[in-house]
DNA sequence: ATAGCTGTCTAACGTTTGTTAGGTCAACAT
DNA sequence: ATGTTGACCTAACAAACGTTAGACAGCTAT
């Protein structure tokens, strides 16, 4: 039942991918870039079968139904983030500022989101529109994803960092929602994933923001 | 702008709806419904004629297209959130505490896009969707409604109350994020819109939250 | 050489979509 | 009585949709 991973594994090298993995690789590329920018309903299969170059026809050798490929990127998509945001704070030494690891969480997921993966935002965007069936084979996997951020603001919460009297839910429901809004109106011309991460991070924690550590342009104040 | 008071006013002075203006009413209103819970490509001029209670083609003697119902939900929901917001504000004092007035803002646009109106949410959620027409023609109407939240978010900024360093924009993009995901997740029997407005205003202030103020009419100023 | 498998094609199917043309029928004005 | 208008209907149209059946070229293993 897994879509990618599995033949990561192999002992030895790459997994020689044969000519039909590389097609059905490519159709579910195309699908997630025509998911994310034009929803579930305006993405057909022949838009899908054109980008990868075959014929609409061509593209049931390698998936059942329409929704059985969009339900792969879905479940793909969440779970590249959650992989993201997974390594993004194991990078971090377990003992860090939770501060700290809420930005680099807000960091990461927003690069999934934003530019790094078409499976995340396709799948925020057609998961409202996708029948019922789809919707619910994606439910476990957003449950896990959802179960970081939980941890997380449990962590924001202990340290007392978070306004005190505000449920842990409204918290998570506020930074997944700040964060899930964003493809409506990011521009890469415009804005900066990093500078969104830490002014983000600044919103909806009840310190100042922190020391900039790393880098770049954050003080233009004091 | 009203959404539904059917014969709110028999005066003599309202303006008599004739049968064809109460047609075209309950079309927006079943094209808003729609809308709001399957968005732009899954509503059909067939659903809507029946639940209006007539054949499809009659729609046509109404409204010339379909994304001509679709702009007119779509901008008749911006102006009716944005009404809603400034109706709450000019209720507040004017020199009301800037905490008080985001809370009040962030309950009536959530009020209007969980609870009052279909067209709200249903602009919200069809907008990504829509043809760059239906999508230009309701430019101006967003415009004018961020431009009350870029003054709500330029009251804070001035009392020193969102956290330093932060740009207005992302303030403006953090709240209206926050609350437009809503509809994502909200439950009317999980959640209370009253609680999370003021979860949702202190957790984008860097203060405590506010103290319950019981009646309007203390002097608190100092 | 032959058989089989892989991956794609052509060509349609039944359905649904937005939209249009022309008809119908009651209410009203003359 | 007659003509006009308002509000709706029927019946279709072309296009697009997801999906299916059957054919066909290229490769591999016998």
């Amino acid at each position: 039942m897994k879509t990618r991973g599995q033949a990561a594994a192999l002992q030895t090298d790459e997994p020689e991918e044969s000519a039909g993995d590389r097609s059905r690789r490519e159709i579910l590329d195309a699908a997630a870039r025509f998911l994310r920018s034009h929803g579930y309903h305006a993405t057909t299969l022949r838009d899908i079968a054109g980008a990868v170059g075959i014929k609409a026809g061509s593209i049931y050798y390698h998936f059942a139904s329409k929704d059985e490929i969009v339900a792969a990127v879905m479940n793909d998509g969440v779970d590249s983030v959650f992989d993201a945001v997974q390594a993004a704070l194991r990078a971090l030494p377990k003992t860090a500022d939770p501060r700290r690891k809420l930005e680099a969480a807000i960091r990461a997921h927003l690069h999934a989101l934003l530019d790094r993966s078409d499976y995340t935002s396709a799948g925020l965007k057609a998961y409202s529109d996708a029948p019922e069936a789809v919707r619910q084979a994606a439910r476990p996997h957003r449950r896990r994803y959802e179960a970081v951020w939980d941890g997380l603001v449990r962590e924001l919460v202990q340290a007392d960092l978070t306004p005190r009297g505000v449920s842990r839910e409204a918290i998570r429901l506020a930074v997944l929602g700040l964060m899930n809004w964003s493809p409506e109106w990011y521009r890469p011309r415009r804005h900066s994933i990093e500078t969104l991460a830490g002014e983000f991070a600044a919103i909806l924690l009840r310190a100042e923001r922190m020391p900039v550590r790393p880098r770049p342009t954050a003080a233009q104040r004091s």
